[in-house]
DNA sequence: GGTATATCGTGACACTGGTCACGATTGTGC
DNA sequence: GCACAATCGTGACCAGTGTCACGATATACC
């Protein structure tokens, strides 16, 4: 971990800081699949993504889970702060997609530096901003809207982030995620490929034209 | 407003923070029922309540509204700090449900503040925090509970806040507030009292025994 | 090639919850 | 008292979606 790999993913933050943070934090590399965060863990230290992408879901005591937003480069886990902040567990889970690689920050620094660098704390902050942003977003969707739109948003999501056309999920999964039944993805999906809006392929769904999906 | 009165319900901001806020914050009080954030609105102040008691909603584009949760004596709205920094636009209204007292403060200061006193930037954080932590609790409930929970759920939270067992509430405003429809309250609230969990009378719920909902 | 596994399609059915229609009850203002 | 509004109850119906059952197809591994 150099301290430029950081700065180029997180700008904003001072050069002393990233010195420091390159002292005291470690580079954890993830394998696809792994998970970063376990439902139920205390959570001892902050993660920034320097590299690859996270996905963040909402697990309840039953083991339901449920998909809320990705994280990539130069994100933070705006939960990873809170509980690092107070030592709570979490009913959270955040699991590796691609290779990823984070940085794992001690708790103890994340209250330090809040307070000694400004940049840190205008970098904890709009995090979480953005994370109750996308939250809001989220509960727009489960609160307001039916499976069929949720499943479009979904894709739009999977599309913005990957940069591609091609989503390698399974319906099973994308029922997972939507808390949803894979009939239930089964049929929804095959009224979008009708409409033209996707091609379905064995075990990936290639997106054709969403904005389709508004008629 | 004076020093003492934001002192008590906010003791953990520094004294010559105070000091400032009193200088350049506006009291404003909210009569039952006025709206303090309108969807929308462009927000151009931070909100901290004093007294009274404050419910927060989300608004679709369709007009929808969902309750998300209180704010009491104390706390902050939390969207207000985001949107004051970012000079953003919220899908959020808030309204005054008794009469109550609030800080308003203007955005230059929110964020002047966050470097200047550690006590400011501490309690936006925990408000974020604590702000964060129920939302997760509102999408655990909209994701993966039937409405029967929900309004349990709700009528738990209204206790707590209230420390009262009635709820003056009508069953039509439940339906907005959780998105659903009078008759479907209706239908369960009628088992809520055929299982003595609550009595209901016009216009007002009593609440008997919540914990028996488990069963 | 053959077997196991993952993935997907689909019809039948049930349940939750939203909508409609109508009526009953209670409170309010005159 | 009387008109009116707000509140609540309830039956009928329907749409969305979760569940079950079963089969079809593709992929992976031996």
């Amino acid at each position: 971990m150099t301290e430029q790999e950081i700065a180029k993913q997180f700008p904003k933050l001072e050069p002393e800081l990233i010195q420091e943070m390159v002292k005291v934090a470690d580079l954890k590399v993830f394998q696809e699949g792994d998970l970063l965060i376990r439902t139920g863990q205390n959570i001892r230290s902050a993660i920034l993504v320097l590299d690859g992408l996270v996905k963040i879901y909402r697990e309840d005591d039953q083991g339901n889970e449920f998909f809320m937003y990705y994280l990539d480069a130069g994100k933070a886990c705006a939960i990873s702060l809170v509980c690092a902040l107070g030592s709570e567990t979490s009913g959270l889970m955040a699991k590796a997609i691609t290779k990823a690689s984070v940085v794992s920050i001690p708790v103890q620094y994340v209250d330090e530096w809040m307070g000694k660098y400004k940049g840190w704390a205008q970098f904890a902050l709009s995090s979480y901003r953005e994370r109750f942003e996308e939250l809001l977003e989220t509960i727009d969707h489960i609160a307001f809207r039916n499976m069929d739109e949720r499943l479009v948003f979904y894709l739009k999501r999977h599309q913005e982030k990957f940069h591609t056309n091609i989503v390698p999920i399974s319906f099973t999964e994308i029922a997972q995620d939507l808390n949803s039944s894979r009939e239930v993805i089964s049929r929804l999906m095959k009224k979008l490929s009708e409409k033209g809006i996707v091609q379905l392929h064995r075990s990936q769904i290639e997106i054709i034209d969403l904005q389709r999906a508004l008629s």
